[in-house]
DNA sequence: AATTATACTTACCAAAAAGAGAGTATGCGT
DNA sequence: ACGCATACTCTCTTTTTGGTAAGTATAATT
């Protein structure tokens, strides 16, 4: 599993151009879509999959399954759904016995990658900062 | 609430300088620890206040409680409070009756929410697409 | 004297999410 | 004939999460 950097620099100039342009968006309906699609998204097991489809490009399911430690195969198989469904992953069957199915990040999956990736890094870069605060503020009460 | 729009652009510039910046980061502990921070901090409700917060400055608690819809006050101090723990926003009790207690932003927070922007605008830009995706897949389903 | 306002805390309960483990289909090697 | 490998699905149980409602303190107001 890597860190933060498996997304190149095309992608990350990607992300650049989304925030020269910041959208005066203020529709209490599309901000209420927009939110509850950052909360599927932004979730544990899909970042995980999104960074190691990323890196690796094609894989298969239990592939996927030995690269990020701790997922249950009902995780897998329920986050690689869902993803597939929002158009992040394709899905290939191969009709082989025993059974082979690969999956892949769409170019809309690689956008997001990039759009988060602001996000990992801000975390790598506080982490100390933050662990400093929280330890802080456990001492004092 | 605002949308997307609640950042300044030297809010955003601190963001692109860090996805200008990368770092070659595979350390599985710091990978471990950036994970679980994200999980913490990309919560819906923290995403709300920290918009609500970044738009209006300084705010009483039952201010946010009214601004954000639907948050329950146990939820509300709940939030905060992590939110507080991991020097997101300060809070400044005022000792008088009926109580007042204020909350605002840290440099920290501010730069979360910088952070965050790329994948809002990321969300807002492709939501059509995804809701298209989600659509095709539940009628061939 | 009762009511209101504010910022909580605590207890209880329902719902949702996630983990564990067994079951399924089937061609291939031994 | 038997077990193995793969990518699931299904069920059961546990854990986590979140909502509701009640309690607290006290000065000002009616």
């Amino acid at each position: 599993m890597a860190g933060i950097s498996s997304f190149t620099p095309a992608q990350i100039a990607e992300a650049e151009h989304h925030l020269d342009t910041p959208s005066p968006e203020t529709d209490p309906k599309v901000d209420r879509l927009v939110n509850e699609l950052i909360g599927r998204v932004a979730d544990k097991w899909t970042m995980l999959i999104l960074e190691e489809l990323n890196e690796k490009g094609v894989m298969r399911f239990s592939e996927i399954g030995r690269a990020i430690e701790g997922i249950s195969q009902k995780m897998l198989t329920q986050t690689l759904r869902l993803m597939e469904r929002d158009g992040l992953v394709t899905r290939t069957v191969y009709p082989v016995v025993p059974p082979k199915v690969e999956y892949a990040l769409t170019a809309l999956g690689e956008s997001l990658g990039a759009a988060f990736c602001g996000v990992w890094v801000w975390a790598e870069r506080h982490l100390e900062e933050i662990e400093a605060s929280r330890e802080a503020f456990d001492t004092r009460e």
